[in-house]
Parts: structure tokens; C-alpha cells; sequence
DNA sequence: CACTTGACTTAGACAATGTCTATTGTAGGG
DNA sequence: CCCTACAATAGACATTGTCTAAGTCAAGTG
């Protein structure tokens, strides 16, 4: 059910029934929640968690390499569950919708040595901007 | 001098001090200041200028297209004077310094049909994240 | 060159997002 | 079944950004 919460166990995390909820709220494809949204999501299954506590917990997670965190828009940042899937974003600059998407080619090798001032490059986030289908039609 | 601010200038907007003194101190090449980093450097020419101020006025150079809001970080949004040449960003994970880069190819061509959703895509933004030379010295 | 007007600026309150601390609670090993 | 280290909590605090009401000014008009 959750793969999520399979990584995390795996990893010999110390399991609490706040951290199980968060799991939970997050798991999925195309989920890309903001903290203040999955803590809401999860004060219906365990009311009495805090919101440091979600911050906490998905600040773990990003560094356990379990979540990835997308900065979509310059607000919130959001969590992705799918961290072991390589993708990029595409994101609705109306409404905001944000689906995962899989490009073809290799978008560093695009970026000759004379561009890259010395860095050592470890990865490459492409972000699609554009409209989805349902806010086009409500034109 | 400043180009931005001719650019500015040629659009018939009203000139005002601190209308000059930001579009003066966000001019140049590699610029990607926030807000509070523009506010502060527009203090040391008009000690009584507003924070307010600063922000109305990057976010009215952003909606005539003058200025390019980046959000490399999820923290401040940055803004980039280079408006008019296409480019995207290489950011070192340490520092956070940022370049301006221009990789060939076209990353919008590697997004297949049936990866769009039906989205109408107006543009992507691609962001190399790595280490600088300097910080890598330091490691 | 003074007048007028609508746009611009200001200070500070407010809002949204995120971080930290001191205290209390508890998971899991022995 | 207890410890003990790690986790959770409430709420203060910090950062970034937005809004409002009142004052100020750029620039066109006569």
C-alpha cells in the first residue's frame, strides 16, 4: 500500500504513529503537497499533531532521500514522495496543478564545459511552465 | 550605463528616485539579489526609501517583463535584470551563488505528447544544482 | 510657473511559511 | 517491565511578503 512507509521501515527508522500518518498523507504519484497541507491532512487521522512535528518529519525524510522538495512557485515549498523515480515537473501557472513528467535526453549534456564556471554539476530539476486543459477551457 | 533602466525609461514609466535607484542597483550581469539584499543596497543612495516600495517596484519590473523573478531555493525569490537574453541558472548547493547559463538543445522538444496532460507549455526553466569551484576548495 | 490630479511612497500592521527551545512523552532494547 | 535516548508538543520567534491609510510628488495644463 504505502511504499513510502516500506523505505522508511527498511531503513530501521524509529516508527511513531505521527510519523506513520505523514507517510501515509504523502504516499502517491503525482502528489506534491505543501507542509501546512499534509499537517492538515493529517490532523484527520491523528488530531493532536503538531506542526513542528510534520515539519520535523519531512525534513527527515529529504534527507533520508525518501521525499524529494520541489520549489515550484517561490511559496511553500512541496514534498514528493517519488524520489526513486527520476522526473521533472510540469505546473500550471493558473491553478497551480503539477504533474510529474519524464523528458527524453539528457538535459546536462546540453550544458557545454564553457558554461559551467568550474562547478562540479550533481543534478539537473527541468520545470515545464504552461496551462492545464481545465483551466484553459475556463478561459 | 544601465541598460535596465533605459529599457525603462523607453516604456514611459514614471520616473521616480526610488524607481532609479532600484532598477540601478539590480543592473548587471550574474545579478540575482532578493528583495531585502535590493532594499539594502538602495538604502546606502536613499536611506528613506521603503521596503514596501522595493517590493512594488520588482514586481512591477517582473510584470512589464524587465525582470525575471528565480526561485533557486524555496527561500527568498531572487530577481535577474537579463530579461531579454534567454538563459537558465547553475546554483552551488553550498553557497547558493548563481550563474547564468545557456545550454543548447531545446529541452521542450525532449517533453513527448503524451507527457504533457494536455498542458499548453509557454516555458521551461532548467536549473543545474552542483558545487562552485571555491566551495569545493573548501570542502 | 503655480495648480491639480492621479500615481507613487511611506510606516507599520498583518499574513504566510518556517525554525527553535524547553518540556513532556514514548519506542524499543535490555 | 523499566530505562534512556530519541521523538513530539506548544508556542515563541524569524523571515519573507502583502496590504492599508495617509502623505507626497511627477508631470501635464493653463
Amino acid at each position: 500500500m504505502s511504499d513510502l512507509l516500506e523505505r522508511l521501515r527498511g531503513r530501521g527508522w524509529r516508527m511513531t504513529a505521527q510519523r506513520r500518518v505523514v507517510a501515509e498523507v504523502l504516499d502517491g504519484d503525482h502528489v506534491h503537497l505543501t507542509a501546512d497541507e499534509v499537517h492538515a491532512r493529517a490532523v484527520t487521522r491523528l488530531p493532536e499533531i503538531s506542526r513542528a512535528t510534520v515539519y520535523n518529519t519531512l525534513g527527515e525524510m529529504v534527507t533520508l532521500g525518501e521525499v524529494l522538495e520541489v520549489a515550484t512557485d517561490g511559496r511553500a515549498k512541496r514534498y514528493d514522495p517519488n524520489a526513486h523515480r527520476p522526473h521533472q515537473h510540469l505546473v500550471c501557472g493558473r491553478c497551480g496543478a503539477i504533474r510529474d513528467v519524464h523528458p527524453g535526453g539528457d538535459p546536462l549534456a546540453d550544458l557545454p564545459d564553457t558554461e559551467r564556471f568550474g562547478f562540479t554539476i550533481s543534478n539537473v530539476e527541468v520545470t515545464y511552465r504552461g496551462i492545464c486543459p481545465s483551466c484553459a477551457g475556463t478561459a
